[in-house]
DNA sequence: TAGATTGTTAATCGATTAACAATC
DNA sequence: TAGATTGTTAATCGATTAACAATC
């Protein structure tokens, strides 16, 4: 079975349809149609309509779309509907706030073990979570399967740390080093990179100034 | 004088651009042809001259671009040339992360003041920055140019914040709250969805399960 | 000069929007 | 049934890639 190519804007839009289907299903609403949700979203209704049947018709003629069901299966197809057992790599302070965030264990995604080379960091505990030497990592992926690594480790550290992960199976890098990281195509790296997030503010905070 | 407006998608290019051309940098590397540089970046040679010629022509045919110069003008494009004065709205884990980043200082972004309403907080310093009310913030925009504000507070209290942000002249908000914000169109917000990230990365997970 | 590589125009490709028949 | 709204095809728009003349 050919199965067709999902373009990415699509799926970068998915989370975002995510979070407003939840926001409705807390405020108790039952139905939406794609025009009621555009001029929320402020996008096109057609869009909306066009992206959702990418993945079936989740909808009904002269109804629109009931909120529960489109909230529910937008998450199978984000993949929320089982378990991820993550880890971080580097203790800093962004790996330390990562721990610490408790709203993606609500997604299903569950730290497990914090890796950082800092001695006085090892053997202390955030949230509950044990903070790990680097060298047990190997034996740490050895036995225990991990979906998706967090890295907030230094740039010039990265790279290796990710090759390492990828050589022991870890299939999704969720990276916050700001570099790329080449990995074979079996690897899914997600890039969270803050200063690129914050000169894309500065280009358009400088663009208003010129005009 | 008719501005041509530049695409999104070769603004959200140009900090990868920047980030290249300083890596060159650091290794002394004085030219670089679209060519050599498409095939570090993984992307077209066509794609680089066409973003780059959106702001002007940085190079010279036969020879190709030299770095240092090309990477101070996306920095200039990019708005690297000046200084920011940015606050951090929420002192928990993310806000104090981010407090402690020196890196953006760097890049000439100086976090100066960080407000939170936990009274336990208020008063103690995160690497020299001080943390105060959140009862202080309008005096304190009052009396300072802010440029960028990072808004790391819960959901239900993000929008109400942005919005005394923008009433009290904040032209750029960085947004960490999991929820969008609609403020007038003379401020500009570049969000950092984190979950959202992360379900982009579930996605492309069980999307390979599927194969 | 000859070779290399840009800047830029033209061709292609893909994504978004519009339109409307199908149908609840 | 009549009205509403989807699912889907067609039209438009914009972004990417290819090609090449200009020129260093």
């Amino acid at each position: 079975m050919q199965k067709k190519e999902i373009s990415k804007a699509v799926i970068n839009r998915l989370p975002r349809y995510y979070r407003y289907l939840g926001d409705l299903l807390e405020k108790d609403v039952v139905r939406i149609s794609s025009k009621e949700l555009s001029e929320r979203m402020k996008v096109t209704a057609s869009q909306i309509r066009q992206d959702l049947n990418n993945f079936g018709g989740f909808g009904q003629q002269g109804y629109g779309y009931n909120v529960e069901y489109l909230h529910s299966e937008i998450g199978k197809i984000l993949g929320l509907d089982r378990k991820y057992h993550m880890i971080i790599i580097g203790a800093g302070n962004l790996g330390q706030a990562l721990a610490n965030y408790a709203d993606f264990d609500k997604k299903g995604f569950f730290v497990k073990a914090i890796f950082d080379i800092n001695p006085n960091l090892i053997g202390s505990q955030i949230r509950g979570i044990e903070v790990k030497s680097m060298d047990e990592l190997e034996d740490y992926l050895i036995s225990n399967k991990v979906d998706i690594a967090a890295i907030t480790v230094p740039k010039t550290k990265a790279p290796g740390i990710a090759s390492d992960l990828a050589r022991l199976g870890v299939k999704g890098i969720w990276n916050f080093a700001p570099t790329d990281l080449n990995l074979p195509k079996d690897v899914t790296v997600e890039n969270v990179h803050l200063i690129d997030s914050l000169m894309k503010l500065s280009y358009r905070l400088s663009e208003k100034d010129e005009e």
